[in-house]
RNA sequence: UGCGGGGUGGAGCAGUCUGGUAGCUCGUUGGGCUCAUAACCCAAAGGUCACAGGUUCAAAUCCUGUCCCCGCUACCA
């Protein structure tokens, strides 16, 4: 049987899930249940991302313990995934013992093949941003470009991940795997990335404790990015399940959000060429929904539950139209008007029609059974014709994660199926019984049609 | 500053790589039909494809320049 491993980002929990993340986490669904369709032995995972200065500055907000606060925050992402009925297979959290295991066994592989190092980082540091600048991007008198606040000059011993050393490693990855990061676009960002050069990486922190002790030397914790990626091998049992790792290890795809590309696409593949793991086929980065034309924010107050709509609409409703109305890969807007229009419109007036049509006639004229083929006639070819087309145009967007595409391509079918109705007219067929076996093909044919979408 | 995305009938988009009658959904208008949902089916109106040059027999599509909108520029899906 062939496999699957599709798995989402795992949701930084400083702030509550919001339709933003909910997106990420329904596409790979839709992918999973596409694949077990498909016959495939599917392992869908997401997680929480726990670590880090973030989340302990929450934590102490709240005055409760870190460890507390992960744990209500990541209840409130499983929760919500169990409401959206999403089928997630794995749900890993970088809190769970195994994988901060994983991520120490796994650093320790790093510096046994000598890619890490003890250095020093250096740099201006504006502290209630945590951001570290470039000199020449300061403001004048030394302040944050981004907030106007004084920065500091920090200076801090680290360990480091010798990064720079990986450029033309995967530079050839690139070149060889064109598909290895898409949309197109995202990947010649990254190859612009990669041509200018990379610096070695600081994965390591003193300033606070929350996080993965280094191996060795527990003053430091692991940056929590190297922490984070790790988890798309620790929720699959690497190191020590080597049976369900092997199973389903290389991903074959990360999908991802635009703004953690570089992660997934730089960072991470080094990291595993130098662990000498294999690498995942394909990375995915979608791009930012934005609501009612605004950008997501909590001070704008517009980071509204996905919930807030499944109540009202319900779930099918909720996944039909962010897959239909929005281009995956780009921007998206996500707007309640549009949500309705696509519930009307596609939902209700042309699948809800004809299969309200369609139940009512096979009622009215064969006592709701569904009847077997009698004499058939040209046009039911055409409607033939058209489902197999379908059929395999769907499939083959989506092996290729268009869904915008899949969706037209059976809606084209659905409009054909009312069409139809028209065109051979049953109402009249029903009313002479000479006509019943030209009626009993239309109604067959209509069921095998619904049956199929 | 740099990089990226976008500018196509009222709205949202496809088409641009591989030039050759401008397409889809929604909306609007008129008609048809009754199995059905203020539904469905048919038809029509509506676009100098941001702007200006250029290449070509021919450009939304290729080249040059300009304008406008949006995003990113390192740890926020």
């Amino acid at each position: 049987m062939k496999k699957f491993y599709v798995t989402t980002p795992i949701y930084y929990i400083n702030s509550e899930p919001h339709i933003g993340s909910a997106y990420s986490t329904i596409i790979a669904d839709v992918i999973a249940r596409y694949r077990r369709l498909s016959g495939y032995e599917v392992f869908f995972l997401t997680g929480t991302d726990e670590h880090g200065q973030k989340v302990l500055n929450e934590a102490l907000a709240r005055n409760i313990d870190a460890q507390k606060y992960c744990d209500i925050m990541a209840d409130k992402f499983r929760k919500l995934w169990n409401e959206l009925e999403l089928t997630n297979d794995g749900f890993v959290r970088t809190t769970d013992e195994n994988h901060m295991r994983t991520v120490q066994q796994f650093v320790t592989r790093l510096r046994e093949n000598g890619d890490i190092y003890k250095g020093r980082y250096e740099g201006w540091y504006c502290i209630p941003d945590e951001t570290f600048w470039n000199e020449e991007d300061l403001k004048e008198g030394k302040t944050c470009p981004e907030c106007g606040r004084e920065v500091k000059w920090v200076s801090e011993e680290n360990y480091f991940f010798r990064l720079s050393k990986y450029t033309d490693r995967l530079l050839k990855l690139y070149k060889g795997n064109p598909e290895f990061v898409q949309p197109d676009f995202r990947r010649n960002e990254m190859l612009r990335i990669l041509e200018s050069g990379l610096k070695d990486l600081s994965i390591t922190r003193t300033s606070f404790s929350w996080g993965v002790p280094m191996p060795d030397d527990p003053e430091h914790v692991i940056y929590v990015w190297v922490d984070a990626l790790i988890n798309y091998l620790s929720a699959i049992g690497f190191p020590d399940d080597k049976e369900t790792f092997e199973r389903f290890w290389p991903a074959d795809v990360h999908l991802i959000g635009k703004e953690i590309n570089r992660f997934h696409s730089i960072i991470w593949p080094a990291m595993l060429i130098s662990a000498g793991i294999p690498l995942p086929k394909q990375i995915y980065a979608h791009g930012w929904l934005t609501v009612n034309g605004q950008k997501i924010s909590k001070s704008l107050g517009n980071a509204v539950s996905p919930m807030a709509f499944v109540n009202v609409y319900g779930n099918d409703a909720l996944r039909y139209y962010l897959l239909r109305d929005i281009q995956f890969g780009r921007d998206g807007d996500f707007s309640e008007d549009n949500l309705i229009g696509r519930i009307n419109a596609d939902l209700a007036n042309d699948l809800g029609n004809l299969l309200h049509r369609t139940v009512v006639m096979i009622q009215k004229f064969n006592n709701g059974l569904v009847p077997e083929m009698g004499i058939e006639d040209p046009i039911d070819d055409t409607l033939r014709e058209l489902a197999e087309r379908t059929f395999s145009t769907y499939t083959e967007s989506m092996d290729h994660l268009k869904f915008t595409q899949a969706l037209e391509g059976i809606w084209e079918l659905i409009r054909f199926g009312n069409k139809y109705i028209d065109l051979t007219e049953p109402w009249k067929l029903g009313k002479n019984l000479e006509n019943k076996e030209r009626l009993d093909s239309v109604l067959h044919n209509l069921v095998r049609v619904l049956k199929n979408v």
